[in-house]
RNA sequence: GCCCAGGUAGCUCAGUUGGUAGAGCAGAGGACUGAAAAUCCUCGUGUCACUGGUUCGAUUCCGGUCCUGGGCA
């Protein structure tokens, strides 16, 4: 008997979490916020971190977890959320992943096999072979172990070309052949996976009006302030993340104030529709229309497929 | 009123030594399997302001008109 697990996710600003209580609430769930920046503690206006009140009671996991400096991956919160699930499951109740990180639902969804890796330096001694040979070079030594991944992966996309590499060196074995077994998995769960939908344009406009909000609450002073207690590395959340890179851009004098909003905003809707992109490959996704669809009306769809799943009687 | 510089894709502009035009941004679609709020791929026909003229042919040259900046009065 598979276990249950539901899903509620969607791009920033379409009100998944206010979603996920409330079907919490009713079916006695938990909710594992898939968040690749709410994991992080003191990063609360910019990422919009629901807040005590927003709880309504309802348990959070994985948000507050990591300190800024640190950085994510999506093992690190496959290995958090499985653990989690372990507690939710055991309390008797049913565990809600919400969130937009979609590639992290999909390493717990899928169950995808992030076989342990051992400390090593390849990474770095790959990314110097490339800042001193160039693209041309690296992606010819790629073709030369996984010829495969090569005509999958655009020689421009660097990251993607070195952990190729990476992953031949570390495990002997081609990426090309991993992510297919991969994608040929099932789901180890009886899973309800949802995606909030709504209309381009005021997603894109909630979006903008939302940055003005975090700016009045006061976003310039939190950048401020941990930038001043933490150095943020390239891999660190605080530097990575939308709002703060370009405050912090900004305080380093690189561009004026309010070319930081401009960018902030428009990062923030390119980033959204990139949301949505990855959300619709999303085979198992049942799509729910915000625009067309009151509060009430999604929590009762939902409902009523949680009960033809078996999850909630 | 006069002088100068402009009026080209939603925006900012490039360009055509005359053969109907192209970048960036915006926008759209897509990829993604240990960086994912990351990284990357694909997509550009628009009365080239309007109107006469020269020309086989004008968005490009010449004249006029209208607009927009700036300067002089």
């Amino acid at each position: 008997m598979k276990k249950p697990l539901i899903v509620i996710a969607g791009a920033t600003a379409t009100g998944k979490s206010a979603l996920a209580v409330n079907i919490a609430k009713i079916i006695g769930g938990e909710i594992i916020s898939a968040d690749s920046m709410q994991v992080y503690k003191y990063m609360d206006v910019g990422t919009a971190k629901i807040q005590e009140d927003e709880m309504e009671g309802i348990k959070h996991h994985l948000i507050d977890v990591l300190n800024p400096d640190e950085s994510c991956d999506a093992l690190t919160f496959q290995n958090l959320a499985l653990k989690a699930m372990d507690e939710i499951y055991a309390n008797g109740h049913i565990p809600i992943i919400a969130g937009g990180t979609g590639f992290y639902i999909q390493a717990v969804t899928r169950d995808i096999d992030f076989t342990s890796e051992e400390e090593n330096n390849k990474r770095e001694e790959i990314t110097k072979f490339y800042e001193e040979n160039g693209e041309d070079a690296l992606f010819e030594r790629l073709k030369s172990i996984d010829p495969e991944s090569t005509l999958i992966i655009p020689k421009q996309n660097i990251k993607r070309v070195i952990r190729a590499i990476e992953f031949y060196e570390v495990h002997g074995k081609k990426i090309s052949e991993h992510n297919k077994e991969q994608q040929a998995k099932e789901s180890p769960y009886n899973l309800a996976y949802f995606v909030i939908n709504r209309d381009r344009a005021s997603l894109y406009e909630t979006i903008d009006k939302r940055v003005d909000i975090m700016l009045e609450n006061g976003l310039l002073d939190e950048v401020k302030n941990l930038v001043s207690r933490y150095s943020p590395s390239s891999q660190s959340g605080l530097y990575n993340a939308i709002g703060y890179k370009e405050i912090i851009d900004y305080l380093n004098g690189e561009y004026d104030f309010d070319r930081a909003v401009y960018l902030i905003k428009q990062n923030s809707r390119h980033y959204a529709k990139r949301q949505v992109t990855f959300f619709k490959r999303e085979k198992d996704a049942i799509f729910l229309e915000k625009d067309k669809m009151t509060l009430d009306e999604m929590t009762q769809t939902i409902l009523t497929i949680l009960k033809e799943k078996d999850i909630y009687a």
